[in-house]
DNA sequence: AAAGTTAAACTAAATATTTCGTTTAAACTA
DNA sequence: TAGTTTAAACGAAATATTTAGTTTAACTTT
């Protein structure tokens, strides 16, 4: 899977949240200071040309989609982040985050528990 | 905090594992095809000018140190990760990994009680 | 059908990043 | 001390990314 630049991931993310979107849609929902039309439009080309994303004529213009999950780029992501700054290990980075106190080991054991019923 | 580019983290990537270390020895652990020498020097400056390295003297040259902590970086980046890939919470991340199975309920149990025994 | 509008494709300029040759200065060696 | 080696700084070329104006083609309106 091939890395996207901070502009692709920007567009693919709302791409990801709509499902399906016209370029205007998605500049609708760029924030400010909004980049002209047709730098959207661009960017999602080049998000096609890397497979990210596909299209389909609807009345007069495209509507794009993407043709990766926003999982499969997550766990992508996530494998390197792991890989670069957790010694490749999930346990490592669940012991870091508690170390940090940014979660708690109560809170923890709720998760734990949560995923526990849903098997 | 600022962001790193690529070449950048790939640098101070050593710098972390070697504490200190002078533009030769970055050089030998970098992968082949290995840089000029001077690529590595300027990337090291670039990292000094955005805060990230010091160096002092050390006979004929300088030695190189991380000024900002693999942990700091860390928690930059996983932070952005978790707000961009998990709605901001932690614990998505964690029932994401054990949904997908690249972790099972089992293990966590484990970092669990291994994390209890720390405190 | 002609003029105007719209949307994608194309092109290219602007900016950011990466790469490395050249210069400069200091230290070592003969 | 003159010549050589070494290391950082500088400058600039190469590449990658971002941005947006212009063109082209299809549709819409008059």
């Amino acid at each position: 899977m091939k890395n996207l630049t901070k502009a692709e991931e920007q567009i693919i993310q709302i791409l990801w949240q709509l499902d399906k979107a016209s370029v205007k849609e998605v500049l609708n929902l760029l924030p400010e200071p909004k980049p002209a039309i047709t730098t959207v439009s661009t960017i999602i080309r080049i998000l096609e040309s890397k497979g990210f994303v596909g299209h389909e004529q609807v009345g007069r213009g495209f509507v794009y989609f993407p043709l990766v999950k926003k999982e499969d780029y997550t766990k992508f992501s996530m494998r390197k982040m792991i890989n670069n700054y957790f010694d490749g290990s999930f346990k490592n980075l669940v012991s870091f985050f508690a170390k940090n106190e940014d979660i708690d080991i109560n809170e923890l054991e709720e998760i734990l528990k949560e995923l526990k019923k849903d098997n």
